[in-house]
Formats: C-alpha cells, structure tokens, sequence
DNA sequence: CATGGTGTATTAAGTGATTAATACACGAGG
DNA sequence: CCTCGTGTATTAATCACTTAATACACCATG
C-alpha cells in the first residue's frame, strides 16, 4: 500500500487512481478482497467518508462490488477490468496531446523526450 | 483571439495557457504589443481583474513586459521564449510519464496511440 | 444478546481559491 | 485642464468542493 499523497489533487481522486492502477495491472487481482472503508482510512490516515467515497465512486463504475456486509472486492468482470485501463491511457494519450499539439513540436521530438524520461525514472528506482 | 474556456480550470490559468502558447509558437512575436487589460476583459467577456491576473503572472515569469502606462509587450528575450517553450514541453512529457509509468504499457504502443491521436486531430482540422 | 466490525446515508463544516468590486496613480491628447 | 485609457492595488464576495461529524442498519461472533 505505497500511496504518497500531493496537495494538489482531492483525497479520493488520489485513493481512485490509486486503485485503478493497482487492479489495471493486475496488482489487485479479480476477486480479492480490498480493505474495508475504516481500515483504508485508518492505515492512510484519512477520514472514513473520504475512503467511502472513492470506494462509493469505483462501485458506480463497476471498478468493485460489495455483497452484504463484508468488504468489497475487486470486480471478475475482466473486460470491464481491461476497458479501464485502455480509457487510463486514452486519458493520458488525450491530455498529452492536447498539451502538445498547440506548440510547435515533431512527433519524433517528443519520443524522444518521453523515451528518456521513462528510462531516467526507471533509473530512479534502482 | 480563439480561446475556448472549459469550465474545470481557472480563467486566468487558461488566459495564461494561451498566451504562453501564442509566444511560444512565435504567433505572438517578440516586442509585440498585447491587448491591454481592460480590452482583452472585454473581447473574453471575463473580468478586467482576471486578465490582470494572468498578465501579472507572466510579468513575474518574464514572458511579457510593460513600461509606463501603455499596454504590455512580449518579451523580446528569444532564449527566455525558447526555455518557457520547452518547459511547456517537459512539463506534458512530465505528467504523462507520470500518467502512463505505473500502468503496464509499452513506449511502442503509446507512441501509436499518440500518432494516432495526432493525425485524427489533423484530420479535424481539414 | 451485546459488542464490534461491516457498509451506508445525511448533514454540516471548513477550506481554499477564484473572481469581482472598487479605488488609486499616471500620462497622452483633445 | 479634463477626460479617457492605461496599469496597479486592496479588499470583499462568491462559490464550489472536499472533508469531516454523526447516525443508522446489518450481521457475525463470542
């Protein structure tokens, strides 16, 4: 569970990313179990509420389901699972380019640069 | 003038957006002369106070300059240009890296994605 | 049967930032 | 000299959103 907040973004959003890319690439994987609300909050020191609502939040979209009372889990819908991740990267691919288009720049150019910053993270985490 | 406001970010963010990118392209040329506060207020429909807030904000950054009473210039230091266009760059190169690292996708197939995503926006401009 | 752990719902509070209102100082030009 | 258009500054209002407080229903378990 290595969340690292920014001040930037809300809570829940950064909880819902979090979750999202964890079970888009199979780190969560179809089934399991997730922690309850109170325990999430607990163990990141958030409010209950704010992880009932990016829990409540990933449930509308199908990201998890709950049955009675136990704690939710990770949707089997494997589809749905493979959707989400293919629209997490449309996002970025379309907020990219939309950065990018309106400045005069080569694709090859930016390949580039995204090329060594992906190298230059990995790097990083030697 | 072709601003087109969205709703989820702040006026004078999206002011100064299109400025940088105008100065960054050359659109807006060095030592130009910009729309005084109060005219650009009334050509967006957006308060005069915005517009002095983003116009501020790229004073502070050395993107424009003013001088006694008369309506602000771009700035006519080209290297200053050149950084704030790559920094512009470096920044969506940034967030998408960002975006796209914990997600388990190759340079290869996002580097499609962009192109594609590209060449349909060209399209659309047809 | 009561206690503690679930999920859930409603409402309130806080918070932070953006936007707007207003006023001031300067200078060119009629 | 006065008016109009500049830039600038200070303060207030607004506004949306996030977060928190509180309470309720359910159920398993000791």
């Amino acid at each position: 569970m290595n969340i690292t907040f920014n001040k930037r973004d809300p809570l829940y959003v950064q909880v819902i990313r979090y979750f999202k890319e964890q079970i888009a690439t199979g780190a969560f994987e179809p089934g399991e179990e997730i922690p309850s609300r109170r325990e999430l909050a607990s163990k990141l020191k958030i409010n209950p509420n704010t992880a009932q609502r990016a829990y409540k939040e990933m449930e509308e979209e199908g990201l998890i389901y709950t049955e009675g009372n136990n704690p939710s889990k990770v949707t089997k819908d494997i589809e749905k699972i493979a959707s989400v991740r293919q629209e997490m990267i449309m996002e970025a691919v379309d907020a990219f380019v939309h950065a990018i288009r309106p400045i005069n720049v080569s694709l090859d150019e930016v390949v580039g640069l995204i090329e060594a910053k992906l190298n230059e993270e990995q790097e990083g985490r030697k």
